[in-house]
DNA sequence: TGGGTCATGTAACCTGTTACATGATTAG
DNA sequence: CTAATCATGTAACAGGTTACATGACCCA
C-alpha cells in the first residue's frame, strides 16, 4: 500500500487541501506512482476515518469552501513506521505494460515493431528532457535543504532509467533490423 | 488493460488449463506483471463470457478434473488488435513503490539509508543473476523461433535495467556518504 | 506421516479508473 | 464570450490482493 503513505508523506510537509494535494502529487510522486484526483478524495477520507489525519472546513465567499487537511501524531507514527520498515523485496518490482506487449510481438511484422520502438525511444527522450529541468531544480534546492537531496535521488533514477531505455532501444533496433 | 491481453498472448501458444497458464505466467511475463492465481482463474471465466476463448472439462480418476481453455476466433481477433494498435504514451510509465519511500527517506537517519542501498543493490545483483540464466536460454532458443527473439528483447530490458539500478544504488551511495 | 504436486476455485476486501456533476470568479 | 482556475466530490466498475477451502495421489 503506497498512496495512503506518500499523502502522509506530503502532508507532513504542512497542512493542506484535497486540491493542492493533488496538484503537489501530480507535480512530483507522479513520475513513480499514478493517482486519480477522485482516489486522493477517497483516501482522504479514509484516512481521516483512521485518524492519520484530521480536517477542518474554511468558508469562503469568493471562491468554494475547502477542507485543510493536518497530520495527527498517529498519522506522523504511522509515516515513521512505514519509513523505517525496510521492505526492498517487497518494494522492488516491474510493473510495465509495454513489456507484456512487447512480450507477443513475434506475432506481428518487424518492420512496424521497428517503428514501434523508435516511437518507445522518443518518448523516451521527451521524458529525460523533462527531467533534466527538475533535476537542476532538486541539486540547487538540495544545498539548502535535506529534503531535496532525496527527491533529487528519485528524479536521477528517472534520469538513469531513461538514458538506460533509450540504448536499450537503440541496441534493440539494430538487432531488428538484422532479424528483418 | 493488461492481464486478460496477456492471457489471450499465453493461449495463442496453444491450448492449456488455468493451472499450467499460470505456471506459464510465473515463469515468463511475471517479471514485468505480476497476477495472483486466483486472478487468472477469475479473468478465465470473464474471458469465456466475453466469448475470447472456450472451455472443455476432461474428466480424470487418478488427478483432480481439468478445464482446457482453447482461444477462439474472437479472442485471436482481439490478441491481434491490441498487438497492432501501438499505444507507446499510455504504456509508458514507471510505478516503482520503493522510489516512493525514497522520495522521503530525508526523514530519516542517513546511516540507515546508506544500509537500505546496500540492500537494494543487492537485491537488483541477485535479480540480475536470474536473468542471465534465462537470456541464455532465449538466445539459443532464438535461432530457431522467432517468437524467442521478442521474449530475449525483454528479458534484456530486464538485464539493463538492473545494471542501471545496480551503477545508480552505486553513485547515490557516494552521495549519500558525502552527506553524513 | 508429512509435504509436495495436481487442479479447482470463492469471498471479501482494497485499490485504481472512468465518467460525471456543480458553480462562482477571473483573465484573455 | 470562453476557457481556465478554484474546490469539492459521487457512482460504478475494473483490477489486484489476501485468505481460505477441497482432496487425492505420490514420494521420502
Amino acid at each position: 500500500m503506497s498512496l495512503k503513505h506518500g499523502i502522509l508523506g506530503l502532508l507532513n510537509y504542512g497542512p493542506t487541501t484535497g486540491y493542492d494535494l493533488d496538484k503537489t502529487f501530480k507535480g512530483s510522486l507522479n513520475f513513480f506512482w499514478q493517482a486519480q484526483t477522485s482516489q486522493i478524495y477517497r483516501e482522504l477520507n479514509a484516512m481521516e476515518k483512521q485518524g492519520w489525519i484530521t480536517s477542518e472546513t474554511v468558508i469562503q465567499t469568493d471562491k468554494p469552501n475547502k477542507k485543510i487537511f493536518t497530520l495527527t501524531e498517529n498519522g506522523k507514527e504511522e509515516l515513521d513506521r512505514w519509513l523505517a520498515h525496510n521492505s526492498i523485496e517487497e518494494d522492488i518490482r516491474v510493473r510495465d505494460p509495454f513489456l507484456v506487449k512487447l512480450f507477443f510481438l513475434g506475432e506481428i511484422d518487424t518492420a512496424a515493431n521497428i517503428e514501434t520502438m523508435k516511437q518507445f525511444k522518443q518518448c523516451c527522450e521527451y521524458a529525460l528532457e523533462k527531467i533534466k529541468e527538475t533535476l537542476i531544480y532538486c541539486e540547487t534546492e538540495a544545498e539548502q535543504n535535506k529534503k531535496a537531496f532525496y527527491w533529487g535521488t528519485t528524479v536521477s533514477f528517472g534520469q538513469y532509467y531513461y538514458e538506460m531505455c533509450i540504448r536499450w532501444a537503440e541496441d534493440t533496433m539494430i538487432r531488428l533490423e538484422e532479424l528483418k
